[in-house]
DNA sequence: CAACAGAATATTGTTGACAATCGACAATCT
DNA sequence: AGATTGTCGATTGTCAACAATATTCTGTTG
């Protein structure tokens, strides 16, 4: 059914969704991608008058992610976005080496063959990209792989925390190396590791999970 | 407006400290100590008048203990006390060892002589307490035992990840198991992750570390 | 010129009022 | 009766004004 554009008009601008979570999903962009460096203070008026809403909302938001670690409070001060030392990102890499081998072991002793078939389905995809030199397309297609173990673990709250860690991570302005060498490298691991998923060996999938987030940390401490 | 004396004084008292980390402090004990029940809806305006707070602080309050896992929140509805499944419980379990292992292995590799030698302390005074008879006392060295590892092992992110993964496994109500004999057992482990310390063998304690909370989620099983 | 006190300013903290939304129950229609 | 619609009360969502606090500026004083 085709709608009156001037009814989906007001539909649209009155939202369903509270508005303190588009301005937290608005907040988490800016701060991820830069627009706000770290250390800066969140200017509470500046914001909302920015976002087109009033303050509290923008108050609630920060508090949200103030609990993910993505900014500090400082009573009475402001919230500062927060900017990490090279010992705190190697630490947050060791926390999420450990959580994504959990979450390949539960995935594995699941016995999730679907899941397991597109991961190498995945994988294959991810060899065409280097293949053809396509950068973009071997990010996008490792994220969704690692997405899709995350989702089919059976593991909320370790999920939560993977993608908690993974945002808190990208705090770091750093850009990770690239290149197809590595790429080819990392790749031959998540082969590895959808393979155990795919024969429900946990302990050798959780191993394999961790110690390919353990190379990436390797990776990046070889660009300091 | 009635107003609880214990909020009123620590507003007189400190002034600097803003109220919604009064209110946040004060909902989590509440919830924590099952004052409201796992399931129950937080009602805004009521735990305001309750705290002689307006709903502000309050809402803050709640968006902030949403992200530690305590509360989750339904837009237009409002915010529920999260009440676990045995399955999540388990899993955060899990979770906890991993980074308590963690911990231990980073407090080794540090070759901190004045913790290690603490620590042992502690579970010479856990082992009095024991033969003493005095469980609250042993609970109280056992909660500082595993404080002091992670408050010295130098990561600070696992810490908080930690204790936020503590006090969401006290959503459950289910009182473990005590007794002398299981007091033994668990105290013996800690005889063994102070020695690996002490010993600077990070994964020696690491493994142990894990272990020693793996078995807490064993003992719990066996309850069930 | 340095140190300090105090006003001026900017920003966060808090509040009460109003709007939007939801669930329950009553009224109406077929 | 059963389904649909309308209304009401309770609760959350949002806002703008006011209060408290920190910071900056400035003039004074030793």
């Amino acid at each position: 059914m085709e709608m009156r554009q001037d009814i989906r008009d007001s539909l649209a601008r009155r939202r369903q969704r509270p508005l303190v979570l588009e301005v937290r999903d608005e907040l988490e962009r800016m701060i991820l991608h830069g627009e706000i460096p770290g250390g800066e203070r969140l200017n509470e008026a500046a914001l909302a008058e920015q976002l087109g809403v009033s303050r509290g909302p923008v108050r609630e938001a920060a508090r949200s992610l103030e609990r993910e670690g993505l900014v500090r409070t400082v009573a009475n001060d402001g919230v500062y976005v927060r900017s990490l030392s090279v010992d705190e990102v190697l630490e947050l890499y060791d926390l999420r080496a450990m959580i994504a081998g959990y979450l390949c072991g539960r995935l594995a002793a699941r016995g999730d063959a679907q899941t397991a078939a597109r991961l190498t389905e995945d994988v294959a995809q991810m060899d065409d990209a280097i293949a053809a030199g396509d950068e973009p397309r071997y990010f996008e297609l490792n994220l969704s792989f690692h997405d899709r173990i995350a989702a089919a673990a059976g593991a909320e709250r370790a999920r939560t925390l993977y993608v908690a860690l993974g945002k808190e991570v990208r705090l770091m302005r750093r850009r990770v190396l690239s290149g197809a060498a590595s790429l080819r490298t990392s790749n031959a691991e998540h082969g590895q590791i959808a393979a155990a998923i795919a024969a429900g060996d946990a302990a050798r999938a959780q191993a394999l999970g961790a110690a390919h987030h353990e190379n990436a940390k390797e990776r990046l401490l070889e660009t300091l």
